[in-house]
DNA sequence: TAATTAAATGAACGTTCGTTCTTATAATAT
DNA sequence: ATATTATAAGAACGAACGTTCATTTAATTA
């Protein structure tokens, strides 16, 4: 056969991420191939190679983007205040994000390494540009003195983790809605850094 | 060729899964071959079969041996005391564990999607015991009054989380020791669950 | 010592892999 | 209207996949 009736290129490329995206979520990167993503989109295999020169790059524009619309969603965020505030801000954005677009989320942790050198570099340096981000706020309140807490690296890292956890475990109709887990979190976090909630208490 | 001198049935299989380690946690349980794992053991392919019933089955034996020893890791550390004891103690115990054996962890983490149904709940279950450790000392804590924080479950995957992350971006040549580590993430742990340290710091 | 079992090899199975090539036709530019 | 480009299908490539089989010989048991 040949170019099908109404086909266009910019939205066939579309669909092979949005497909290929829970896909890989669900599987992993290197046990989805071509052939699975080309039947889900509904094209030929050979149809994938219009749009991307190889598999590989699949991956790494999924990353890419995902990791672009991090960044974007955080600039977006206006946050003033003080330290608390901003980490508080964080939190929740971090949450939601996460909470939004679990399988991008997941696949960015668990298939770095199935990047080569290019992809992976970019990626990990937009990584280390929002994991930055948070380490500032943490700096700033041990400075004005509103955190205490020994090394703004260890808690930046131990806060991501924390809270891009809950990619794992939350379910929309679980015990817990949206709000009371980010309040939860919010919580934590603060309280983690030790800032003085002086009994206020955040849920 | 034909049975070698010297070989020991038993040796090949725990060689097979030392070796399969690595290596999945390297580059994934889809992307390590058969024939990949049998040359870096330095047999040929079907000799795996001789130990293992299919692929699968490798992995399985890799993640049910790894939560068995943490299970049983755990079960020799004695700890007693009141409930910011036993978490210290847990905190401790957790990173320790997880910086021992960061490619165990890492797969056991990232292949659970890997698992078909049987392994797969399994695995699932002893995840779910180890957590329940960590959940039951917080709710005592909570009982107690020594700690302050609204949901036990929460911050039981709060924690578990932000301590298995160490296993991401912990180095042994690193600016921090694993003491200094262990120290900060146990100041952020019992902060975190509003544990009053009142200005005494554990680092 | 003879029989049996355990542990390995190497060839081969059918299947699937990522990718390329040729060809057809829709959409667009001239 | 014609030429060109974009987008698709389908066949085919060699390579690699997990697994099985027959065979050989070391180690163990009877």
């Amino acid at each position: 056969m040949a170019r099908v009736k109404g086909s266009i290129g910019s939205e066939t490329k579309a669909a092979i991420l949005s497909t290929a995206l829970p896909l890989i979520a669900q599987y992993g990167y290197a046990a989805v191939s071509m052939r699975q993503i080309a039947e889900a989109v509904g094209v030929n295999v050979s149809a994938l190679y219009n749009h991307f020169p190889n598999k590989q790059q699949i991956l790494v524009r999924l990353l890419m983007d995902h990791m672009d619309g991090l960044m974007a969603a955080w600039s977006e965020q206006i946050s003033r205040g003080q330290a608390a505030e901003q980490l508080e801000a964080f939190t929740r954005f971090h949450i939601r994000f996460h909470i939004e677009k679990p399988q991008a989320v997941f696949i960015s942790y668990m298939e770095l390494r199935s990047l080569e050198d290019d992809g992976h570099k970019k990626i990990e340096s937009q990584r280390r540009a929002y994991e930055d981000v948070l380490r500032q706020i943490i700096r700033d309140g041990i400075n004005t003195g509103e955190f205490n807490t020994p090394d703004a690296h260890v808690a930046a890292m131990s806060i991501i983790a924390s809270l891009t956890g809950v990619n794992t475990w939350f379910s929309a109709d679980g015990r817990l809605s949206q709000k009371q887990i980010e309040d939860n979190y919010v919580d934590l976090t603060l309280r983690s850094v030790g800032y003085e909630t002086k009994g206020k208490s955040y849920v």
